[in-house]
DNA sequence: CGAGGTGTTGATTCCCTTCAATTACCGTGG
DNA sequence: CCACGGTAATTGAAGGGAATCAACACCTCG
């Protein structure tokens, strides 16, 4: 999450369907049970893998950012939706498959196969922290995942709502908003806005992620 | 979850490091942290991938049981921990890497390419399970996990204690306890004994599960 | 300026955890 | 074979953390 736009170069162009394409804030790149006919790129912007249940509740199994790849599936379909929480450009591949794959050495196949299985790692994280971790917890992780590394104090901007980070972490709005202003009040975390944030205290944040 | 023993054509024996490995129940296969030199096929037996809090909580982010690999990782080390959960038989492969593994087409690496992605998915579902499903509805999911497909009254065999399940299922044994005994109470389960439970209602599951 | 979505805060409820006690189970050894 | 010990599992009572319900503040944009 949070990276800078992407150099064309690593596009690999003879690869790709089409040129780049453009997706608004909340629009669907792909639709969860669609056939998986590609598998996408993201050049800049933000997009949540989600997927709702029969009865309202929605999941949120990660956010893409630039140079992150998602749609890459183990059955014929999309296993979540893809939607665009800002406007967000994305390059579109024919889908990808281990058999094929493993006989084409290609840069891309090699950027793939990265993705998949740091895909693999986040997801077993995700999991964790939805396991085994209370609310502050789960907060203090996703600023830290949104924080770009190296920086002493970073200031973070969540381009997602509310809702967006509920939804990935397993908890209401409301909880999401009272964790936060706890962080605030024990000094780990500043508001530049509702949107911005500023991490104070990284240590201190790493600590109560544990 | 939940497979009978492998045949051994597709363990690609000239691959792997020395003859199959026997564990007994609670020994550790690797560790977290640990330097990640190989990946491990299970023949036969139970292992669950688990890791520590500093704390003490533990969290399991997957069983694995015959055909499954485990321990392939994008980073150095194991991200985590493999015990056994009861008596088990395990064969050694070199640690796979993206990139030598794109050039050469064999069988294995199409079948470690294959079970990455599944792991994948699977850790996904996970988190999606944990971080909106209650109870119940882990419950559910967990049994029906734990039940070969096809079969219409499932009898299921648990290998792995009450404290196994409820670090899978982000629960504490006691919530495990009183959720099989509320699923009993509905009817949809019966136990043999503690460790043998009868899915006596395959579609009231699936529905709970969501 | 007003409208509507977004975010925060407060009061109450509820599901799961925690703490505690009892029961069931299983291997061991008399 | 059965008594014994220890772990595993169940069950009960009480407490707590997050959800729910509700009201209000804050942007953003027409």
């Amino acid at each position: 999450m949070m990276r800078g736009p992407l150099k064309p170069q690593i596009f690999d162009p003879p690869r790709a369907i089409g040129a780049v394409r453009h997706f608004a804030a909340e629009q669907t790149i792909c639709f969860e049970g669609d056939l998986a006919a590609h598998f996408v790129l993201i050049i800049d912007g933000l997009v949540r893998g989600c997927s709702a249940f029969p009865d309202g509740r929605r999941f949120i199994g990660a956010f893409y950012a630039a140079g992150d790849f998602f749609g890459v599936e183990s059955r014929p379909a999309y296993q979540t939706s893809a939607e665009a929480v800002c406007g967000t450009n994305v390059i579109f591949y024919p889908a990808w498959n281990p058999v094929e794959a493993a006989g084409a050495e290609t840069g891309l196949t090699r950027q793939v196969l990265g993705s998949l299985m740091r895909g693999a790692d986040q997801a077993r994280d995700h999991a964790r922290l939805l396991g085994r971790c209370n609310a502050i917890e789960r907060l203090a992780a996703f600023l830290l995942e949104c924080s770009e590394p190296g920086k002493e104090r970073p200031l973070i901007t969540l381009e997602m709502t509310r809702r967006d980070i509920a939804d990935y972490l397993g908890l209401t709005v409301e909880t999401v908003s009272r964790s936060l202003a706890q962080l605030k009040r024990d000094g780990l975390i500043a508001f530049v806005s509702a949107r911005q944030i500023r991490l104070l205290n990284l240590a201190a944040l790493r600590l109560i992620k544990s």
